[in-house]
DNA sequence: GCCCTTTCGATGCATCTGCATGGAAAAGCC
DNA sequence: GGCTTTTCCATGCAGATGCATCGAAAGGGC
């Protein structure tokens, strides 16, 4: 395997950088007022937006581990944000349900979470570079095809 | 503060996933062969390219929290790949050498490293786009300077 | 010299994460 | 039906992280 060209490893060190302090921004932000870290609001968003569903379905929405969301919602059912409801279709699993509380959360958290995507991405570019680079990161957000079999 | 384009969303949930993924796939290949995570790695090289050095010019250096480099160090020592020695200069410090096995082991982990990276990034775009994306990443991948105060 | 403030680095404690495993239900097979 | 395998989700345990704080040394003013 080739080793990486230079301007590989400079777009690699800048990616994870940036990425890193982008989000130390958000979480700071959130932080700062008293609410819950970003990736709560990735789990009350996609409740709201895909509405009552289980961990399994959450968990390959969110891209995260089964563990991770497996504590991340005991937190958040521990805070009422969050329900856990029997599923009918299947007594191993349940459902997940954003409750009045989860739901007023997300829209408390949006102004702040999105003033400081704004301030940490928005601000920092015009519009045709956040383009450029939403069109650039495209391949690499998505999950690695299995590597085709060699003949 | 304005609210953020729909661009910048895009953006933004791009950049954060194409980060840990590639993030995943680096740690992965490294722990699958039984080395040391990416950020050992850089603690190794920081230490073999501007030779031994305070903690507080490493964290500078390389971002991370103080009490995080702190830890980071500790395991790195009993691991006897970094070691501690008084600081002529300053008592309160001590400089931070790298150790024969510490060498050794940058040297070792850069191949699967590098694979890593090449497969995650390098193979994934052509040489234009890995320039563009390095371009465009640049402002977001230094330390946001302070506000400057309005009138 | 002395005192006060700042800087350096470590650490107690609570929380979070990762890995491996567990138990229970479902699905597949005969 | 009965059996094995697979899927779903939780959890014990060890290790890592974040926050606040601490002790020690350095720096600054006098």
């Amino acid at each position: 395997m080739a080793m990486p060209a230079a301007m590989t490893l400079l777009a690699w060190n800048r990616l994870v950088r940036a990425a890193d302090l982008a989000n130390q921004h958000c979480a700071g932000a959130l932080r700062a007022v008293g609410l819950p870290p970003p990736e709560w609001y990735d789990v009350l968003l996609a409740l709201e937006r895909g509405g009552a569903q289980r961990p399994r379905d959450l968990q390959a929405a969110l891209g995260i581990e089964q563990y991770t969301l497996s504590r991340l919602v005991d937190r958040m059912v521990k805070a009422r944000l969050v329900s856990r409801t029997p599923c009918p279709a299947d007594a191993r699993g349940h459902l997940l349900q954003l409750t009045i509380e989860g739901l007023a959360m997300r829209a408390a958290m949006w102004p702040i979470y999105a003033e400081a995507i704004e301030t940490a991405l928005g601000a920092r570019m015009d519009e045709e570079d956040r383009a450029a680079l939403a069109r650039l990161l495209a391949p690499l957000a998505e999950q690695p095809r299995a590597e085709p079999l060699s003949a």
